[in-house]
DNA sequence: ACGATACCGCACATATTGTTTGATATTATT
DNA sequence: AATAATATCAAACAATATGTGCGGTATCGT
């Protein structure tokens, strides 16, 4: 990739993430955009055809940062084996949450939170997939994915918007205690 | 409310409904609205200082309605009694989102769901935070709230959007069977 | 050194917004 | 039935945002 076209979309991509901690994302202008990244119109245009590709841009970005490296093998599949397990999965996720917390909790802020949230239930499903033979429920494969994904990307937005002490291996800990299993009977 | 009044604002929010399942909201415009409630222009902004407003009214409008009155008496907060428990609260609530299920779901369809689940949220606290004692569980209340009103509401969004043939008694007994109480031990 | 191309600045037509004006029609009240 | 209040309307308005197109310039990869 052409180094301008790497420093035009790093500028970019900082603009709008000052911007998202300013004001709402339906607030933001692509002229606000090109204002603060100090690039030309037709140069946004160029690399992004509308506000929202933008935006998706951005949290592809950051999905492949969080979800790139597994933490250990995916040999075993039990989720509250030390090693490899669900709880270490969730804990090392998290961790990555953190390292990018201010750009996600600007995300989160406003509307673009939904298309992040969208995103990350769908990883999340991969993910829980994985581990589903091993809940004790009488509930229906389809119910628990979505309620898994769905009360773990809600308990990570409230762990990232609101200032809290707890530990990436707190929150994982507090999450799994909440799944029925053989362990947690 | 004047007759007229109670005529346009009937008028807008249909309007906006019917637009919800056709488009986007970020790219619904107040033209859109008021061309398809036959209304002027200054009559619009009459009513609703900007679009953001109108679905919030319209958000309001939808939680009175399901909120409004309760299925039983609220004596007793075992979350499992038949009379008056979590579980019957939860079904009744069930229902009543079955009744609206397409408005609300052009709502959920797009970033205006956003809003939708945001008060959704706040409603369950409340509700959640009498029930919060039943719960065995070594997390934190605040942990425990928002992750009782995330995992419910995203469960709704997902009956509610994907067309499936659960009936509002079976979510309910579903979803409370993921709580860990003393009945679920 | 050279061809490719990313960028710029500018301009343009188009569309949306939010406000104002004065006229008209409907309402609530007496 | 008459009256005062007011909700609505149509039209016009400036201000702003959008998306596209152009030639010229600077920077890049080779």
């Amino acid at each position: 990739m052409d180094r301008r076209q790497q420093k035009t979309r790093k500028a970019i991509f900082e603009a709008f993430t000052k911007l998202l901690g300013e004001k709402r994302y339906s607030n933001i202008t692509v002229q606000d955009i090109i204002d603060k990244a100090n690039i030309g119109r037709s140069t946004f245009y160029a690399h992004f055809e509308t506000k929202d590709e933008l935006l998706k841009a951005l949290c592809t970005d950051i999905f492949r940062h969080i979800f790139s490296d597994s933490p250990a093998s995916e040999k075993t599949h039990d989720f509250s084996k030390s090693n490899g397990g669900l709880q270490e999965k969730l804990t090392h996720i998290l961790h990555h949450l953190s390292d990018s917390r201010q750009e996600i909790k600007s995300i989160l802020g406003c509307e673009s939170g939904e298309l992040f949230m969208v995103n990350f239930k769908e990883y999340l499903c991969v993910l829980f997939e994985k581990y589903l033979n091993e809940i004790k429920t009488q509930a229906p494969k389809e119910f628990v994915l979505n309620y898994l994904s769905g009360s773990f990307s809600e308990t990570v937005r409230w762990w990232i918007v609101e200032k809290n002490e707890y530990r990436p291996c707190e929150i994982a800990e507090y999450f799994i205690s909440f799944i029925p299993s053989e362990k947690n009977a």
